[in-house]
DNA sequence: CGAATCTTTGAATCCTCTCAAGTCTTGTGG
DNA sequence: CCACAAGACTTGAGAGGATTCAAAGATTCG
């Protein structure tokens, strides 16, 4: 098995057959923290892990849910069709955050958004009665599955806000900066780039204004190029530019 | 008793000592539509419902939470205080929508937002533990109540990115089209307009910006004044200005 | 290397903002 | 019931951004 939901690009990297949740780098950040890795190992096993190439999709809208996704690594947005047929970027998931959650708590039998890799990601796949089963021996667990759902809306809520107000420059600055990977966090500060025209629709303008005004940080050398879709951020400026 | 978490004309207008559920014209369109009104008479009799004034606060963002609240009629803001002082509407609550549902599911103990009343606007106040006393002896209503929040969320979202994308006429036309109520609709369309400077907050633009806009519908017979703080629409036109 | 894709840039136009001055409403108090 | 004051709304003009359309220039990946 190399496929998943995805249509393109998309491998199996799970760990002798089941994801090491044990020695899983993001663990303590994620909704499954508090779970017990050895009183759920057999649970656990059912967990698989993904490597999504960039601009690979996840799961498509309106397509059948059993599963929910927590990212590993790198960066997943998650868009809904509108009336006319256009699509617009409701929700990005960073590291550790979760990806169909919903579907989960609401009972619901499908997904409400399509979910797309914005850069090369890791995904570990959770069946839903992985949660089930945790929940059926350690109730309390709902309610750590709950919060991290009103967490993740709290978060998102305050995303829409900070990309659909204030000048474009303070909104791109934003954009950049959710970009930055504590995880991966360095000296240097090496990022990698998400494409132009996914930043116009996180920020609701045209990929032209985009392009002038990331040309313009590239000319401040508040970004620059050090490699195929990486960029070194002068993070002291942007965070200037992103509250001023 | 004549105030509630309200600093400004809210009256108490709860009959006979208690909202009268089994009459209400709304219930079988809120959360609280499958539950039993003859089953649960005595928690029932635990709700109150309130008048709150345009303008005035049905609760206030980090106070202490013990109840959520059912708008019977009008319609209510939900706003944060961002980082920099502004604020910012994050949602808006029409006839048969809940507020400060998620303190509830999340055990907050803290009102997320503020809640503002945007027109005249009744409302029923839900204690906590007449939900818990449901759930108690029927865990089912659990999920009816999860459903909600679902409901709510992706209701609010959408409002969101109606409200933000397309240009400025198109985005008011969706303002307006949402102060029509439902229950209220009748051959002449006859709605209660919010402040100008809500509309702009909404939208996250200028006020002058809107009333440019709003005065331009006017001049079209888009709207025409029928009372104070009422507006005929011509329902038909704004759809189509909304969707174009 | 080369083709496809993404990005940059220009110029004219349109839209929104700002600041400022007026006008209209509304609800209150006489 | 009317007049008035406070607040809400309207309108103008100039400046600044963002959009559109079009064309050229880079990057990336096979």
């Amino acid at each position: 098995m190399t496929k998943n939901h995805s249509s393109i690009k998309c491998i199996d990297i799970t760990y002798e057959g089941h994801a090491d949740c044990q020695h899983c780098a993001i663990r303590q950040n994620d909704f499954l923290a508090d779970v017990d890795v050895v009183k759920y190992e057999h649970l656990l096993k059912k967990i698989s892990q993904f490597s999504y190439a960039k601009k690979s999709t996840v799961f498509f809208e309106k397509s059948p849910a059993d599963a929910v996704f927590v990212v590993r690594k790198g960066l997943v947005k998650l868009e809904e069709t509108l009336s006319d047929g256009s699509t617009r970027i409701v929700r990005v998931v960073r590291q550790g955050g979760v990806a169909g959650l919903e579907t989960f708590l609401d009972n619901g039998q499908r997904y409400d958004q399509t979910a797309i890799a914005l850069q090369d990601t890791e995904i570990c796949r959770v069946p839903y009665n992985v949660i089930k089963g945790v929940i059926t021996s350690d109730p309390d667990f709902y309610k750590a599955v709950l919060k991290e759902w009103h967490r993740q809306i709290e978060a998102s809520s305050r995303v829409v806000v900070e990309f659909s107000t204030g000048s474009l420059k303070q909104r791109l600055a934003c954009v950049l900066l959710m970009l930055i990977n504590e995880a991966n966090r360095n000296a240097l500060l090496e990022i990698e780039m998400i494409p132009i025209e996914d930043m116009a629709a996180l920020t609701g303008v045209t990929k032209e204004s985009v392009s002038r005004v990331i040309s313009e940080f590239k000319r401040c050398e508040l970004l620059t190029k050090s490699g195929p879709h990486k960029m070194l951020f002068d993070e002291v400026s942007l965070r200037k530019i992103a509250e001023k």
